[in-house]
DNA sequence: TTGTACGCGTTATCAC
DNA sequence: GTGATAACGCGTACAA
C-alpha cells in the first residue's frame, strides 16, 4: 500500500485517462458500464479515497462548518454540538470546533480562523464581553450563514436559535406563584446578556400579572456558581421581609442557594421553594431534586443546524432571516413542589 | 466589499504579479520593503484572507486534526476535547468533531470521512462494539498519526494516552480498607473495554495484597447508569455475608447504589462506604458528596495532542510509539471517609 | 464513450 | 527584487 492514491494513478495503472475515472467514480451517466466496474474495483484495491480539499477549491464548497462556543466542556453547549453534528453530519458535512473561554479577542481569532478555512457556515453563541461586530460583517461580507444560538446578537440578515427566555423566566415564576409562595426572589445574571435580562423580564412580568409587587431589593446579579448563590441567600435573608422562594438564572446558583437554606434550617419545599434554569445533569441527580427550566439544547443545536441548511439550500440562494424561538419547559421537581399545592394541583 | 479576495485581485490592483503579493504576504525576504508594505495594506483594506484550501492542496498538510468519541456531550469526552483543542489551537491546528455513538459501523465510517478530509491525524476513542481493525490499518498506510486516548487497541505503531486503570481500582480498594471496610464488593463494566478490566484488576489485586479474600461473588457486571447501581445493591444484600463497602467502576452506579443504600435505612459513610470512578461533576455536588477516582480527562487530552504534536514534528519522521499512562488520583468525600478513620489518618 | 484542457488559490522554482 | 510558470487533485465543458 502507497501514500497518498490520485485518480492519476489509478488512471495510468488502467491506460485510461483521469477524467475517465473520475466519471466513473461520480456516477456519471457518459461512461461504460465496463470501465466504471473496472475502475471501482482498482480503486478500492488501491485504497484511494478522494480528496476533498481538492475539490473543496475546485467547487468553493468545503463541506465544513464552524461551531463557536464559550467552552466546549459545559453540558448545555456540549449537547448542543452534539445536535449540530448529528444533524450536519448525515448531509456531508464536517464540524470544527472552536472555544472563545468567554473572550472578545478569541473570538474574533477563532471567526478568521475558520474564515481562512473556508467554512461553508459558521453557527455561533457570542461570548459574554462581545462588543464588536466588525468581524460579523467580514463574515456577511464572504456571503457565509452565520446563525446564532442562545446568545445572539440583532444583526440584519443573521438568523438565529433561542429560546424564548422571558417565557422561561416566566413559567419558573408562575409555577413559584402557584406553590403558594408570595415573596420571590430572582437571581439573575449580568444584563449585558440578553438571554439573563430576559429572564428577568419574565419573572418581573409573571409577577405582575399575578398581582405580586415587583421589588428591586429582591433582584440580585451573580455569578453562575454555587459560593454565588450561598451569599445571594445571605444578603437575601437580611432583609426585613424574607423571601420564601427563589428563581435562579442558573442552576449552579440555585444548587448553592439550596445548601445554605438547608444550613440555615429552613425546610424545603415546605417553607422555601427553589427553581433554577438550565436542567443541568446535576439537578435530578440530587436527593432533593432541583426543579429547573430545560432549553432542550439537544433540539437547538439541532435546529441551528436546520437553519444553515435551509439557508444554503435555499431557492435562488435567497437569504432568509429566521429568529427560530424554542419553548423552554418546566421540569418540577421536589425543591419546589409542595405537598399541598400538589393535591392541589390535581 | 466582494466576496471572494485572491491574491490575483491585490495583484491587479498593484500592477505586479501574485507571486510578488505571496512572497510579501509570506515575508519572503527576497522583497523590497516598499512593496511588501503596499501588499500589506491593500490587503487589508481589500480584506484578503488567505485560502487554507489551496495552501493545503499544495503543501498536503490540512492543519486539520479528527477527534472521535463516542458521544460528545458526556463530561468526560466534552473536558477531553476542550484539553485536545487548547493544545492544538495555538499550534495552528482546526479541531473536527465526529460522534460513533458506540457503534463500529461509524466509526468506520467516520475514519473514512476523516481521511477524505485529508486531516493530518486522527485522535480517538474506541467505541464498545470495536472489532474490526483494518480502518486502523487504513490510517497507518495514509502515514497520518493515529493516537487513542482513554480507549485504546494494542496496535504496533500506535500511540495512546490511558489513565492507569488498573492503578486506579487499586488505589480506591486500597482506600476502602483503610476505612476499615471488610467486605468490598465491586461493581464493574464490560470486560470486552480493557479500562474495566483493568480496573476490577486493580481491586483484586488490592484485596490480595491487604490480606482480604478475592471472591468473585462480589463482583457484578452491570450497565453505566443508576438504575443499574439500585439493582446491584439488591442483589448484593441477597448475599449471606452482606458487602459493607462498594467500588464501583462508574459514578452513575456508584451514586444509584448509594441512593439504594440509603432507602433501606443504611448509613454512609459509618455503616458503608461507596467510592465511585470519573470524577464526574455531580460527585462533589451531592449532599453526600461521593468519593471518586479522577482521570484528569482536560490532562488527558492536552497529553493526546501533545504526543500527536510530537509525531509531526518528530525529527527524521521517526514515527515513535509512545504509550503514555496518566496516574489517577482518588478524591475522598463524604461517602467513603470515616469520622474514625479521618483521625486514624492523621 | 473517452480524451483534452482548464481552473480553483497558493507557493516554489526557475529565470530575468 | 520581480515575473512567469508549474504543481497540488479534482471535476467538467468541450472536442473527438
Amino acid at each position: 500500500m502507497s501514500e497518498k492514491i490520485t485518480i492519476y494513478d489509478i488512471a495510468k495503472k488502467l491506460n485510461i485517462t483521469a477524467a475517465t475515472v473520475s466519471r466513473a467514480l461520480n456516477n456519471n451517466p457518459r461512461i461504460s458500464d465496463t470501465t466504471r466496474k473496472l475502475v471501482m474495483e482498482t480503486a478500492a484495491s488501491m485504497g484511494y479515497t478522494q480528496n476533498k480539499l481538492a475539490l473543496a477549491l475546485k467547487s468553493g464548497k468545503s463541506n465544513l462548518v464552524g461551531v463557536i462556543v464559550p467552552y466546549i466542556d459545559t453540558s448545555f453547549f456540549a449537547s448542543i454540538i452534539r445536535g449540530i453534528e448529528e444533524a450536519l453530519h448525515p448531509e456531508g458535512y464536517n464540524v470544527i470546533i472552536c472555544q472563545t473561554h468567554e473572550t472578545e479577542a478569541k473570538e474574533i481569532e477563532t471567526v478568521n480562523t475558520l474564515l481562512n478555512a473556508q467554512v461553508d457556515g459558521i453557527l455561533m453563541s457570542l461570548s459574554k464581553t462581545s462588543k464588536e461586530t466588525t468581524h460579523f460583517e467580514h463574515i456577511l461580507n464572504k456571503k457565509i450563514p452565520l446563525v446564532f444560538f442562545d446568545r445572539r446578537k440583532n444583526i440584519k440578515g443573521v438568523s438565529s436559535v433561542t429560546i424564548d427566555d422571558f417565557e422561561g423566566g416566566y413559567v419558573a415564576t408562575k409555577h413559584l406563584i402557584e406553590q403558594g409562595c408570595k415573596t420571590i426572589a430572582h437571581l439573575s445574571g449580568d444584563w449585558s446578556l440578553e438571554i439573563y435580562k430576559n429572564r428577568s423580564e419574565g419573572y418581573k412580568q409573571a409577577l405582575l400579572d399575578h398581582g405580586l409587587k415587583y421589588d428591586e431589593k429582591y433582584l440580585l446579579h451573580v455569578k453562575s456558581d454555587t459560593e454565588a448563590g450561598k451569599s445571594a441567600v445571605d444578603t437575601l435573608m437580611k432583609l426585613d421581609k424574607k423571601p420564601d422562594a427563589i428563581f435562579s438564572s442558573s442552576d449552579f446558583v440555585a444548587l448553592g442557594a439550596i445548601q445554605r437554606l438547608q444550613e440555615l434550617g429552613i425546610k424545603l419545599p415546605d417553607d422555601f421553594c427553589v427553581v433554577g434554569f438550565s436542567n443541568e445533569p446535576f439537578t435530578q441527580l440530587m436527593e432533593l431534586s432541583i426543579s429547573s427550566v430545560d432549553q432542550a439544547p439537544h433540539e437547538m443545536g439541532r435546529m441551528a443546524a436546520k437553519v444553515f441548511l435551509d439557508q444554503v439550500s435555499g431557492v435562488g440562494k435567497v437569504k432568509i432571516e429566521q429568529k427560530v424561538e424554542l419553548t423552554p419547559h418546566l421540569i418540577s421537581r421536589k425543591s419546589s413542589v409542595k405537598p399541598v399545592a400538589k393535591k392541589k394541583a390535581k
